[in-house]
DNA sequence: TCTTGTGAATAGGTTCACAGCA
DNA sequence: TGCTGTGAACCTATTCACAAGA
């Protein structure tokens, strides 16, 4: 398989989505672009690197599509490809994100939630596990944690993702408002709204 | 003043977040690229588009790029460039976004938030004015609310961007699991935890 | 006639490498 | 010597334009 050129992975994630939701069986490169707001010819040279050539003069099959997108990217949702992750600070964002994320055909399964407060999580109700702060490193390694979700207060960000980066997570959605400063190996997204809205007004 | 690359806006909004949570004074392109990963020829280029020339051969002074960022970008804290916004959909994960989302030393400002359930928004104690979905559309031109963080159910998600959309919204942080169709002049950012994580691996 | 797939052209950013200033 | 600022080279991605298949 050729190599996918970042940009296009990028899109890839979106389209993956956008296929699974949409209940065509077929559709053409005009209809993506609609969709999606890229170019007709940008979506077309991302399909091509699929090698499907399943398309040929008659828009492409929905479903091909979106399952050589998830072999090609790795995020179907079998089980062999499953990713752990977690919540790191259960206030009212992290609880809310641990109710409400929906990992259902995703690549990801959430096993654990933790925080400092022993008492919170022995009287909080979820039906993912919850442990206290003291334990993320065992349970990072036992429970093979892949990815963390940063939801502490802002004052313990840094110092929480230096944890999570020495034992070994990968990947941290960032709901702080804080920048971290992290080994470059670690892949950091900053999902904090104010973060996020400022990404749109300065765009 | 020069047209800023689109990427290289990108950078500055991190830069000047980076700036501001900084101790130091004066700042180097290495120690920078050390903090954001990125080259430091690429940070050189970045912040002569601002035409500072205040670093010559000393390191850049943290307060004068950050505040030069900030004019470039229109996203300033002062009052003339507040953007109001919402949150539409006070579930578990919207009526936490409510209480969290820290708008304070950014451009933006949250008034209102939206639920249909009229029990619920006037049981909720919460410092931000809290409407029925009802008046989404007087409420949104009343408070000149250009900006809405989109936290419904999947099922009503699209509905209620279109909704947001008809109403002159200009971008929505989508918290929902739909990838949206709308107006491509409408900036959507997809910060759904699922799909920020799939977007880690396949990076 | 409609649509894909793709060489070739173009546009856009990044990185190099060094002149110039303190 | 240590730093920025920037032409020039390089690299990458997008878009054009059209051949070819159904």
């Amino acid at each position: 398989m050729k190599q996918i050129p970042s940009p296009s992975k990028k899109r890839f994630v979106t389209l993956a989505r956008l296929l699974a939701q949409t209940s065509q069986k077929k559709i053409t490169s005009v209809e993506l672009a609609a969709l999606t707001g890229w170019g007709e010819a940008t979506i077309r040279r991302d399909i091509s690197l699929l090698e499907l050539h399943n398309g040929v003069s008659n828009g492409y099959d929905v479903e091909i599509v979106r399952a050589a997108i998830c072999a090609a990217l790795n995020i179907g949702e079998e089980k062999s490809l499953k990713h752990n992750c977690c919540i790191v600070g259960l206030g009212k964002l992290g609880e809310a994100l641990l109710a409400s994320s929906s990992f259902t055909s995703t690549p990801f399964e959430l096993v654990a939630g933790f925080d400092t407060n022993v008492n919170k999580i022995e009287i909080m109700k979820s039906a993912v596990p919850l442990f206290p702060t003291l334990d993320l490193e065992s349970k990072i390694r036992s429970l093979k944690i892949e990815y963390a979700v940063l939801a502490v207060p802002d004052e313990k960000a840094q110092f929480m993702a230096d944890r999570l980066a020495s034992y070994g997570i990968k990947g941290i959605v960032n709901y702080t408002n804080v920048i971290l400063n992290l080994d470059k190996k670690i892949r950091v997204e900053n999902v904090n709204t104010a973060f996020v809205l400022t990404g749109m007004i300065a765009e």
